[in-house]
DNA sequence: TCAAAAGTGTTATCCTTACACCCATGT
DNA sequence: ACATGGGTGTAAGGATAACACTTTTGA
């Protein structure tokens, strides 16, 4: 009944620094050459069943620990306990037990440079460049992107080259389709399944039993790789940041305790990737009340001062969250 | 680095039956007296890391091989791993190792009488009383519910006093405030804290090391226990069901291949547990395009025939799901 | 004076909510 | 004929998306 089995804990702590998403990073000693390792990772650390009561008080402790860095608001993402695919720990020796890796997504307002050796603030797009659409929709999709998917569905046997295909299209939105800017995980799987992730490649020659081949000759639209499933889990974090902004106010997580509307609107743009109309993010803002003016104004924007404000913290709890449709009804009917 | 951790796997698998939502529920054999387990408990096994690929086909064949029932939808919902709560599989002797348990939600179209023994659907208001609006406001919540959240908010100190009457003003709707379906898990909680939660009594006495005293009084206004820390899990399933379905077409995973508009409406009403507006219903499932009639009719339904409908599955793909706000720009400013 | 950023006004369109009403079947 | 459940039409109000425009600063 006793198994060996390691819980690892990896925790994304997102950021936005001069209106660009950054994630913190680490670069561990590789236990072959005693050097940091080549490519970036997440903090993360063994889960402790003796020492520790719950997970989020284990992962405040080892990220304050590797990053001296203290965790604001906190949250379980995903637990992934995949055997074909590579396992956290396993860069550093787990010794062979198999690791099951329970992913947390924490949030802070400063982006603080942290004096920790090997530790840094990454922007999210080394990782995934094809979401920033801010500039609108990024030449690599087509350039690159897109013919390599195009390849791929085409190598697929037939039902399978159609659903290949259909899944690039709608994910990528090739055709003229709608970007969905929630999709980050579908979208990183996909390139996984296709190869073209640099970690698909690893992955199999472990697999296969294989000294691991350089990750020679990917382009770089297809994003850096990282350490073990570390890439896997950002985009899981990044999607359900994304998807969250849309019916909880967690922005307020990643703004100063005052800001600008602008700020404000720049923050949500660094994160969803996507540029946001002026006057109508105003008066969303307004209308739900979400916000509050505080009758003072910062001079230093270079241009008209900008009215400051604050995150209404206090009437958070109950709003229901706008979600969608479920027309509701008072009586019979 | 080897530690004593045992993972659990718990299934919450959900169906709707005769316009009633249900969950499958096991009663396991008690190591102590050899019968049946007085109280019910999900579904659950441990993990193998050794046969085991992955969770989801672990959890798929072990609720097979307990249930003689085989999983359709399936998602992962949440891992817990909590000292303080009573943890899965205690019950039947992990033997002192912690345990870790990832929750699994399973939805079927099919409430096939399962053959196993000590396995049965039940309603989910037996253990959620307070979560079925579909009558109007429960007379629990305020005959009994209020006043014992009441007592137990007076009973804080300063601060925590407000805090307590706050957060259950908001979560239970009691001044005439509007009631969130989704947040299940947090009343449960709610529950739990105040102590009226039978299994808090339990987990108390545990960790006490006290023999278990028995839940005698509690009234049944506050649902009944579960085993372990199942009838959490199951809240967090609910809560998270009754939030997907608005942004994800979930409800199909629920209904017959072929449906008329009013049975996925009470579809609908059970899992959510409130009553909806029919021709407001319709229309935003014309507008969403996600059903499409199929000119056939169902004459069993005691008035005029009902026409026939199907869920359009080829087209879920991209729909960007509602979601709200984000006011998009196309060019500039 | 002009660039840059902040902030306001107005309109067409669509979605939501609410109302009242008609249709087809079994008893 | 009438009860029962299925199904339609229409109109008010609010939210969204798209316009164009004014205000206040620093260089």
């Amino acid at each position: 009944m006793t198994q060996l089995v390691v819980i690892g804990l990896s925790a994304v702590v997102m950021a936005v620094r001069d209106g660009e998403a950054v994630v913190l990073t680490v670069r561990p000693m590789d236990l072959a050459t005693g050097t940091a390792s080549r490519l970036a990772g997440l903090p993360f650390g063994p889960f402790d069943p003796e020492g520790h009561r719950t997970f989020e008080l284990a992962l405040r402790a080892f990220v304050t620990e590797q990053t001296r860095f203290d965790l604001g608001y906190v949250e379980q993402l995903y637990t992934f306990g995949d055997k074909g695919r590579d396992a956290p720990l396993a860069d550093v020796g787990a010794g062979g037990a198999r690791v099951i890796s329970v992913g947390y997504l924490g949030l802070t307002p400063l982006p603080v440079e942290t004096a920790a050796p090997d530790t840094a603030w990454s922007s999210l797009w080394r990782y995934f460049p094809w979401e920033d659409w801010r500039q609108g929709r990024p030449d690599l999709i087509d350039k690159t992107i897109a013919p390599a998917l195009k390849l791929w569905a085409e190598a697929g046997r037939g039902e399978d080259s159609e659903f290949r295909q259909n899944r690039s299209r709608d994910l990528f939105a090739l055709d003229g389709g709608a970007w969905n800017e929630d999709r980050v995980l579908d979208r990183y799987e996909l390139l996984y399944e296709a190869g073209l992730a640099a970690e698909a490649a690893r992955d199999r020659d472990r697999a296969w039993g294989l000294a691991a081949t350089e990750p020679a000759s990917l382009a770089p639209a297809f994003g850096e790789p990282m350490l073990s499933d570390h890439r896997r889990i950002l985009a899981t974090a990044l999607g359900r940041l994304r998807g969250k902004m849309k019916y909880r106010p967690v922005v307020f997580e990643l703004t100063a305790p005052t800001f600008t509307l602008s700020e404000l609107q720049r923050t949500v743009e660094a994160v969803a990737g996507v540029k946001l109309h002026k006057q109508n993010f105003r008066r969303m803002l307004d209308r739900t009340g979400l916000v509050e003016g505080l009758g003072r104004f910062d001079v230093e924007t270079g241009g008209r001062p900008a009215e400051l404000f604050r995150f209404r913290r206090e009437q958070l709890q109950n709003r229901s969250a706008l979600g969608l449709s479920l027309p509701l009804i008072r009586e019979g009917n």
